[in-house]
DNA sequence: ACGCAGACTTGATTTGCATCAATTCGTCAT
DNA sequence: ATGACGAATTGATGCAAATCAAGTCTGCGT
């Protein structure tokens, strides 16, 4: 493991107040792995043994039922998953794929429940960062039980904006039809509410969105921030920030190499 | 503050580890009170001082925007309530309001984040308790995003009947608007997926509702250990048990006075 | 270059759910 | 009992989104 790693890793609010020993331990047993685009990296009901830590790629998390599926988040470095059920020693509720080619590190799970109880300020980060996690998905919920779709994209699109750099063009991380599934819709009727956005000075040329009338789309998203997230994500770790890493993704690096990362909240 | 109701708070996950310290100081500084039944007990966007421990009554959590309301849980004694915002000391993201007549412990929020720092083991239980309440809301948003309103129905009735006694015949514990809401539709639809369920006989009196086809509403509403929670909540509490405590509801008596309560998971 | 496969878009149609409207039912206050 | 209100049901209609079906564009391997 590089120390270039180790570092990102202790960048982590969740391992940045901890103990020297507790990260020490943790990445001591941990290992790091490669996996190609399109890999199975757990499937829900599985039992979890690892917690994992996206430093490299994308990962979705989706969940099934009844031959159906649906996209619940998408990762991008450096972000932790599936902490819950590493803390319950439970099964996953959740699968995860790798979008792209992908590093991840992995770390034993019970390493983590049992510095949680040498290690207080571990134990009261893993607290923070599960509340950060749950308040999360209570916007999520909000945004799918109140909004209709051509809203959830216009307010995906003003978060996109947001988290950017506030400028009037913004590029999509995704592939539309993930982006569909994550926004609980088809892609056909992704591609049709990118049309009716069209009214309100949106234009979509491939992944790239150049957001023409702010204002207009505004008024149509009508933003909350007890709905949305549309704090910055560049620049340092707010380490008490409200970790709301789940509205539809978790951390972003402000380019390759860069090191800064910043929570949502 | 009587001692038997410190039996309950003592009787919760949450609690049940904890140092004697953690709890005493806990209590000290908490005040009971009692609400009537419509209360606005917290807004969305207000900052949260305390933790609340329904005791008695019925607490409905529900988010709004743009004139348009949702119910995301509805909660019975014994349960705490918004633990996430108190650990990290934000403002609220759901609005909390008495259904009934409501007896409520509110326990101040510096108080459970001090103890979190000085009890290692409290710290721990917080954890769980948050990581449980976040896996409750994973299984939400499946049942929302990959169920029709008749199969979460079906699938609600299924978790009822598993929930009291795994008898024929369940009783509803909210209004049907209420039940609507919490379900993500409107009552006339409730209405029409009632209807939809006579074809699998189940036939509906008032509050009281029978399943005479046990087999055929379980064809249709195909539940799933990884959506929906079956376990039985009467019995003893299970320390162990996965948290789940958000698909629908939380705690449940088994009677006036019992004392006996048992997580989801 | 060519052909193929998958992503995306667009249109036609169907389905599910919301909305609007009217009526019944039960509960409570007078 | 009577009237009044809110909850629940039922029917008619409209809208939003899924589905089905072509078709275009793009990137990729041969």
């Amino acid at each position: 493991m590089r120390t270039s790693d180790i570092e990102r890793v202790k960048g982590l609010p969740l391992f940045a107040d901890a103990a020297p020993d507790t990260l020490r331990v943790a990445t001591a047993g941990a290992h790091l792995q490669r996996f190609p685009a399109n890999t199975m990296l757990l499937l829900e009901g599985d039992p979890v043994d690892f917690l994992y830590v996206l430093l490299d790629g994308q990962v979705e998390l989706h969940g099934t039922w009844n031959d159906r599926e649906t996209t619940l988040a998408i990762l991008r470095p450096v972000s932790t998953f599936i902490l819950a059920a590493v803390v319950l020693d439970a099964e996953a509720l959740m699968s995860a794929r790798t979008l792209d080619r992908c590093e991840i590190l992995m770390i034993p799970g019970d390493a983590i429940r049992t510095a949680m109880r040498l290690d207080p300020r571990f134990a009261m980060a893993v607290s923070r960062d599960l509340a950060g996690c749950y308040r999360g998905l209570v916007r999520t919920i909000k945004n799918h039980k109140l909004r209709n779709s051509t809203e959830r994209l216009a307010n995906y699109l003003l978060q996109l904006r947001a988290a950017d750099n506030s400028g009037s063009v913004v590029r999509l991380h995704h592939e539309k039809r993930v982006l569909a599934s994550l926004l609980g819709m088809t892609p056909e009727n992704l591609s049709r509410a990118f049309a009716a956005l069209q009214r309100h000075g949106v234009s979509v040329h491939g992944a790239v969105v150049s957001l023409g009338n702010i204002g207009a789309l505004e008024a149509l998203a009508k933003p909350d921030p007890l709905i949305d997230n549309h704090a910055p994500r560049i620049g340092d770790i707010i380490a008490d920030a409200d970790a709301e890493i789940w509205s539809s993704e978790w951390y972003k690096t402000t380019g390759p190499g860069a090191e800064a990362a910043k929570r949502h909240g």
